[in-house]
RNA sequence: GGCCUCAUAGUCUAGUGGUAAAACGAUUCGUUUACACCGAGUAGUCCGCAGUUCGAUUCUGCGUGGGGCCACCA
């Protein structure tokens, strides 16, 4: 006879996570309380950009930093945990142009931000769902886009501030310069990049004689302005301080001694061009040499017949020019590093514009230090942070050649020169739109065309977050989470802009996440190996999915594996299950009644795992908190407790089941309790539909982180559990070895030592063993 | 070339100066009044070499191999 099939309905995750996300926004769970009593937590969360579909990634970091965000609310912080989204970026200016099929160059800068900001008005909740859905449990409605008017007016007003106490300066100084942006970019922005190339060795000729010189740029000829040698260069010491002809183009340079020149490099002979390179602005400027530039802005040449061919078709022409004249000596396919626009790939290229910078090369050691007051976890990215300033050697320049920005809030006097600045009352401005007149000699005073760096307004996040409400958000904020590849951009300057602003660190801990990779390497779209969150949850839930999150510790990689997410969706299952069995029976009462034994030493247990768990949210340690709480629950509760409590919940006298009632909805409840910010949804779910009547509490994600529960403590508590788990365990062996069903009636036998040590839970022991009989020798087990 | 980081079961990850761990996968049983989206078992592992130590997977050094950052652009 078959027994009759239990078909159970299957657990509906997205109908349960649907039901709570409305429930949160309505009671609004998560929202700030400026009035509260409790300390304020402040999270200067990373905003998005929401012109691209949320990325695995994101769901991984932003699942991390929702861990601590939850953690700490249930431990009694205020918290602070704001939603911006990053709308001041070139992915930003292609997503409006895209959409609205317009151009941000036919119009305005003006008019371009306010159809940006209807657009974004409109698709921005939509774009945050997905935030939403994983369970970020920010406050959306303290928010703000790094192009609104309020962004605007606090990044135009640090631009002011900063001019104002002469940390900002312009100047006409070859910069980085991206040609095919056409706009100069800062350090950060660079990215390398191997190329093949030819290295052409090319005869530079004086007095007669051929000098030969190694170039991979020979389209940099006719910027030549200098011949460098070693003066220990044995081969040409006789041409210091003779002239040397440049081939094809013909006009003659000094050939001068420099150090600096490496006799091994090459054939020891470089040329020096305005400009190839940092080294050759510092070359130009050592020797106050006189620069001649041959490209155009828009990265065309400007000289002789190469007039408007591209640096690359002139590249090409001018070989083939040396090559038809036989002036290359040798020719060479080699592999070069390069550095490229991290936004566009281009070889970026070192011209000469007027741009504003901001100081920090002179306070080079002072950001270190800054750097160092942060508390880093884990703690090696400091170095990152330590070394990517030891390696600065420019300026941050800040301004762009762009149309889309936030303004330079200044105008200049094209006749006097005078600079100035907007007043505060203005802002935000765009000082192409209103004119303004020179106050020294009162002719038009023109607008600054540039716009900010967008590193510029996002390094204020912490500023303009705290703007939105009207009690004080103090600087530093408790935490920064981010990723360990802005760690030189977004966490640099706003360490920078911070103290220039409030002379302090801008957060006190800052978090750093690591990638999600695939198959060790980091996920990409345009590989195609990137992986969308959305059908991840679909198929596995967001609880799952942030399970998964939770699984390497903080800064690690985590290479993805989809089989990974089962183990989310079985713990979702596994909970909901065991909460309808300690509830199928359970009988509430408030007054903690005489404890069995059994029960006191597994709380004695379960109050272990609070104390470390909470250490280790104190920690950053989430993934060692999930670890704990996971196996606590699957092999302490479920497997031992359960099983253990099961005979006295069922056949017990009233005393039994008073204290295994009191036991199973405590511990249940500190279980949930502890993996709430992990799994916030399920952990809803089975609170409000057992808990919540007896708890008071809207909702578990406002309640109180739990606190060991007050019991006697004993010295051989923890080995009276071990040595009773170690029992069972292998009485199970024993009857699994045995081929035996798990119900079936052994005798158990136990030495003197043994059994006085267990004599307080000797019941429970003997029950969930079906040990019928208990015999007094040496551990053994019969079946009878 | 410099710096950082990692190396643990077939896979992905925890962890530890003294017996190495979870999950997935493999495999053997079982269906006991929460759970077949189940339960109970079994097998399987610390990159190599040297040092410190009574004892090293763990600490140190070197090597090898991944990953990252920076520099190198003649």
């Amino acid at each position: 006879m078959s027994k009759p099939e239990r078909k159970k309905p299957q657990i509906d995750i997205h109908e349960i996570e649907s039901r709570w996300l409305s429930y949160w926004e309505k009671g609004k769970t998560y929202s700030f309380d400026p009035k509260s009593k409790k300390k304020t937590y402040s999270i200067d969360t990373p905003p998005p950009y929401i012109s691209g579909q949320m990325h695995i990634g994101h769901a991984f970091s932003y699942s991390q930093e929702d861990f601590i965000a939850r953690y700490k609310r249930m431990a009694g912080f205020n918290v602070f945990y704001p939603f911006g989204t990053d709308d001041n970026g070139l992915p930003t200016e292609r997503w409006i142009e895209k959409t609205k099929g317009i151009k941000s160059k036919d119009m305005s800068r003006n008019e371009f931000i306010k159809i940006g900001l209807a657009l974004l008005k409109e698709k921005t909740p939509e774009l945050i769902q997905d935030w939403k859905n994983i369970g970020i449990s920010a406050d959306y409605n303290v928010s703000y886009s790094t192009i609104d008017d309020n962004t605007r007016k606090i990044s135009q007003k640090s631009f002011l501030d900063l001019y104002a106490s002469k940390l900002i300066y312009k100047e006409n100084f070859p910069t980085i310069y991206c040609p095919e942006c056409q706009t100069p970019v800062a350090q950060a922005e660079l990215e390398d990049k191997s190329l093949s190339s030819q290295f052409s060795t090319l005869k530079f000729k004086s007095s007669g004689k051929n000098l030969p010189i190694a170039t991979t740029r020979p389209e940099l000829l006719g910027a030549c302005v200098a011949v460098f040698v070693n003066p220990k260069d044995k081969r040409y010491k006789e041409f210091i301080g003779k002239k040397a002809t440049v081939p094809l183009f013909k006009h003659s340079v000094p050939i001068l001694a420099d150090e600096s020149a490496e006799i091994e490099k090459g054939t020891g002979v470089l040329m020096v061009c305005s400009y190839g390179d940092k080294y050759d602005v510092d070359a130009i400027n050592r020797h106050k040499l006189t620069p001649k530039v041959v490209f155009n802005l828009d990265g065309t040449l400007n000289s002789k017949e190469y007039k408007g061919l591209t640096i690359k078709q002139a590249r090409s022409k001018i070989l083939e020019d040396l090559e038809s004249k036989k002036l290359i000596i040798e020719q060479k396919p080699i592999n070069h590093v390069v550095n490229v626009h991290d936004k566009c790939g281009t070889e970026i290229e070192f011209l000469p514009t007027e741009q504003w910078f901001i100081k920090i090369l002179d306070k080079k050691t002072k950001l270190i230090a800054q750097g160092k007051k942060v508390t880093w976890h884990p703690q090696h990215m400091f170095k990152r942070y330590e070394n990517w300033i030891k390696g600065l050697e420019w300026d941050w320049s800040i301004s762009r050649e762009r149309h889309f920005g936030i303004p330079i809030p200044v105008w200049e006097c094209p006749k006097c020169n005078l600079v100035i600045p907007a007043k505060l009352s203005e802002l935000p401005i765009d000082p192409t739109e209103t004119p303004k007149k020179c106050s020294k000699c009162n002719c038009q005073a023109i607008g600054d065309t540039k716009v900010l760096d967008t590193w510029a307004t996002s390094s204020l996040t912490p500023q303009i977050a705290a703007s939105l409400i009207k009690s004080k958000i103090k600087i530093p904020y408790s935490l920064r989470p981010q990723g360990h590849d802005i760690i030189r951009t977004w966490a640099f300057y706003t360490i920078v802009k911070s103290l220039y602003h409030e002379n302090q660190i801008p957060w006190q801990d800052i978090i750093v996440s690591g990638f999600v990779t695939l198959g060790g390497k980091a996920m990409s779209k345009s590989k195609g190996t990137g992986i969308s969150p959305r059908s991840v949850m679909a198929e596995y839930g967001s609880d799952a999915l942030r399970f998964w999150a939770a699984s390497s510790k903080l800064g690690e990689d985590l290479d993805y594996n989809e089989a990974d997410l089962i183990a989310g969706k079985k713990f979702i299952t596994k909970i909901l299950n065991a909460s309808n069995f300690v509830f199928m029976n359970l009988k509430y009462q408030s007054k903690m009644p005489k404890l069995i034994e059994t029960d006191r030493i597994f709380l004695s247990q379960l109050n272990k795992l609070i104390s470390s768990c909470t250490e280790a949210f104190n920690e950053y340690n989430y993934s060692k908190a999930k670890l704990e709480t996971e196996k606590f629950f699957w092999q302490v509760f479920a497997d031992y407790y359960l099983e253990i409590v099961k005979n006295r919940v069922y056949q017990g006298s009233d005393e039994e089941k008073a204290s295994a009632f009191y036991t199973l909805y405590h511990s249940l409840l500190t279980i949930l309790k502890l993996s709430a910010p992990i799994t916030p949804f399920i952990t809803e779910e089975i609170y409000q539909n057992h808990f919540k009547s007896f708890e008071s509490v809207d909702s578990i994600h406002i309640s109180d982180w739990p606190k060991p529960i007050p019991i006697a403590t004993h010295r051989h508590d923890d080995k009276i559990w071990e040595k009773m788990t170690e029992i069972i365990y292998k009485v199970r062996q024993a009857k699994s070895m045995a081929k035996q069903p798990m119900n079936v009636p052994i005798s158990l036998s136990l030495i003197k030592s043994e059994q006085s040590l267990l004599s307080g839970v000797l019941p429970d022991l003997r029950a969930v063993t079906t040990a019928k009989e208990l015999e007094t020798r040496k551990l053994s087990i019969k079946f009878l």
